[in-house]
RNA sequence: GGCCCCGUAGCUCAGCCGGAUAGAGCAGCAGCCUUCUAAGCUGUUGGUCGCAGGUUCGAGUCCUGCCGGGGUCGCCA
């Protein structure tokens, strides 16, 4: 099981401090004060937004490169190559600085002075389990909803990668300094929860001693609701037999939608997912009146509302097409292609307008940054609702909807079939069951969000470095062997985390220990990058490359056993390797953490 | 037909809200590793970034138009 990290409480949120040192921000902050004083009286209107220091392409370019000259020359009536030089000559005097070059048309490439590598490594260190957290939220509220499936039977693999996906987001925002709630939208409204109803019944009718025959076309034919039956049995024995369906129809749908819902919940607990708040569509339209007629009257005040006709949708025409008046949301008024029906020719609202009741409701509820994960089906819906959105709120909240492309399933490369109307699907425990939890929440974010995503049974266990969960995982396990080995062979050492922040970091002087503090010192950057583009899957690819960062070095001290971390002959450098192999535990567990993925000491 | 997403090496994909000679893994080729935990490591081959224009000092990245694949298209959720 995924143990809770340790930033996962909001109480350590608060407890949190200054952020550990960004290397990356230090020099934009050192350059910008460079460029401020070679700017004088002009400094003022001078926008440095612009410019910004990043790790070059290129590594034979140095450790950072800025494009500060080739930003900022216009403003200064400089030419880009003449600011550069500036710049790179005032770098240079820094102590911190080993070199500073002007490159190519105006990069200032900057290598850093190895004593403040060996600096920012100690501050690693010294931020300890924080290190990584970023305050860029500023505390701010961010809605993730994710899930969302409907209330009608067990999850199945398809909703799986939306959930790690939205988790691992959550994740990734509260780590980044925001105030993240992870909300779960119960869609217990709309015609299929009362499908389940009329399932359930049939399910109670049987467990009263009902010969009910095979289940009809167009209900739910699954097992599961079996136990729904006979729970509605017991609490309400054989009254709702002489009932008409208007009237148990209510009270067998809140048992089912809840039975349903706990079933659902125990899922995601399989995957180690927890949300905070779970709303019922139902409670929107409850009431007098209701969260959506008061939204719909507000928003036909601003005049966003009329009754009009819609043109017939181009292409293949539905059958059941007529042209009528109905009341619409002017979507077009913010971008939309077309306006959108609010109520059905039944009367009753729409999805649509039950979900603007609902953006709404979280609006009040004070997020201004709302994130909906959504599967790729959804795609059209995103302009509509990002319209509405923007009525509600007046232009004062953002929705960004993230769409989780599809996953298809393989097992030793052949595809796996599945057939919906069979209801041979594959449930999400079925794949917790036959592969753990690790190598799915890993794999569903190894891969951009927005493409599709192979996922094969078989390889995703294989214990081998094609499969990148057991490779990230097993640099870990890797680093805490290390740990293992140096207290039997030199017991007498004293590794604790105290005689690791007082190590001689100096020691760490070959380019394979440099380039692996290099990597953990990008991980502040990589975390901001992923949060503030709401990609977490770059979380993933980040600890893989440490992983590759530290399995590369080990292997070096196969053949130069000088290389090795454990050196017995010296236990200076012995210490400062462990050090830096504990720096590296530090960032491999926080970010896996953020994906949802366990850390193991060691690999079986 | 309208809209959305995708198109990068033989394969699977990255490319950090415009930056330098476009990267990684697999596969191929050439080596190394029998151990601080074996399941790895090093080097190397390989790309007109779908096509054509445009914006810019600079475009895989932004804009327009095509081509190809997927999704979607009032009263499903």
């Amino acid at each position: 099981m995924t143990g809770h990290p340790i930033w996962y409480s909001r109480r350590a949120e608060r407890r949190c401090r200054t952020p550990p040192m960004n290397i990356f921000q230090d020099f934009t902050d050192r350059i910008n004060a460079v460029v401020r004083s070679i700017a004088g009286d002009d400094a003022s209107g001078l926008d440095l937004g612009r410019a910004i220091v990043e790790p070059p392409r290129d590594p034979s370019h140095g450790d950072l490169a800025s494009n500060a000259a080739m930003v900022l020359s216009k403003p200064l009536d400089l030419k880009p190559r003449d600011l550069a030089t500036r710049i790179a000559v005032a770098l240079a005097r820094d102590p911190d600085v080993a070199t500073a070059e002007v490159a190519g048309p105006g990069f200032v490439n900057v290598r850093l002075a190895p004593a403040y590598l060996h600096k920012a490594l100690a501050s690693v260190l010294a931020a300890d389990v924080g290190y990584g957290r970023s305050d860029i939220g500023g505390g701010r509220g961010v809605n993730v909803e994710y899930v969302s499936a409907n209330p009608t039977g067990p999850m199945h693999v398809g909703h799986c990668r939306g959930a790690v996906f939205g988790d691992a987001l959550a994740n990734l925002l509260a780590f980044a300094g925001y105030d993240v709630t992870r909300e779960y939208y119960i869609n217990d409204a709309g015609a299929q929860v009362d499908v389940l109803a009329r399932s359930a019944y049939l399910r109670y009718q049987e467990a009263l001693g009902e010969d009910i025959g095979t289940i009809p076309e167009g209900l739910y034919p699954g097992d599961y609701l079996i136990p729904v039956g006979e729970a509605l049995a017991r609490e309400h024995g054989p009254i709702l037999l002489a009932m008409p369906e208007s009237e148990w129809l209510p009270l067998v749908r809140d048992t089912a939608v809840a039975m349903m819902m706990a079933m659902i919940r125990e899922d995601l607990s399989a995957l180690a997912i927890e949300h905070e708040v779970f709303f019922s569509e139902r409670s929107l339209t409850a009431g007098e009146p209701s969260a959506v007629a008061a939204v719909i009257a507000w928003l036909r005040e601003k005049g966003y509302i009329y009754e009009g006709r819609l043109p017939p949708p181009k292409g293949q025409l539905p059958e059941d097409w007529e042209d009528r008046e109905q009341t619409l949301f002017r979507a077009t008024a913010f971008g939309d292609d077309v306006d959108r029906p609010l109520i059905k020719s039944d009367g009753s609202y729409t999805y649509f307008a039950s979900d603007i009741a609902y953006h709404y409701e979280k609006y009040r509820r004070g997020f201004r940054t709302l994130i909906d994960v959504m599967g790729a089906d959804h795609g059209g819906y995103i302009r509509r609702m990002q319209a509405a959105v923007e009525a509600i709120s007046e232009g004062g909240a953002e929705l960004d909807v993230k769409i989780v492309q599809l996953v298809r399933l393989f097992r030793d490369g052949e595809p796996v079939k599945m057939s919906k109307r069979s209801g041979e699907f594959v449930t999400l425990r079925d794949v917790v069951d036959e592969v753990g939890v690790d190598p799915i929440r890993f794999m569903m974010v190894f891969r951009k969000n927005d493409a599709p995503l192979d996922f094969d049974f078989r390889k995703v266990t294989e214990q081998s470095r094609e499969n990148p969960v057991f490779y990230v995982q097993y640099a870990y396990a890797r680093a805490c062997s290390i740990f293992r080995q140096a207290e039997a062979e030199l017991p007498d050492l004293d590794i604790s985390p105290e005689a690791l922040r007082a190590a001689r970091l100096d020691r760490l002087l070959d380019p394979g220990e440099t380039t692996l503090i290099r990597r953990l010192l990008e991980y502040p950057r990589a975390i901001e990058a992923a949060a503030t583009a709401h990609e977490p899957h770059r979380v993933a690819f980040y600890v893989h490359d440490v992983a590759s960062e530290l399995h590369a070095h080990w292997n070096r001290g196969k053949e130069l056993p000088q290389l090795r971390f454990i050196n017995a002959g010296d236990s200076e450098s012995t210490l400062a390797r462990l050090a830096l192999v504990h720096a590296t535990k530090l960032v491999l567990s926080s970010g896996l953490a953020i994906l949802g993925v366990s850390a193991p000491e060691e690999m079986r």
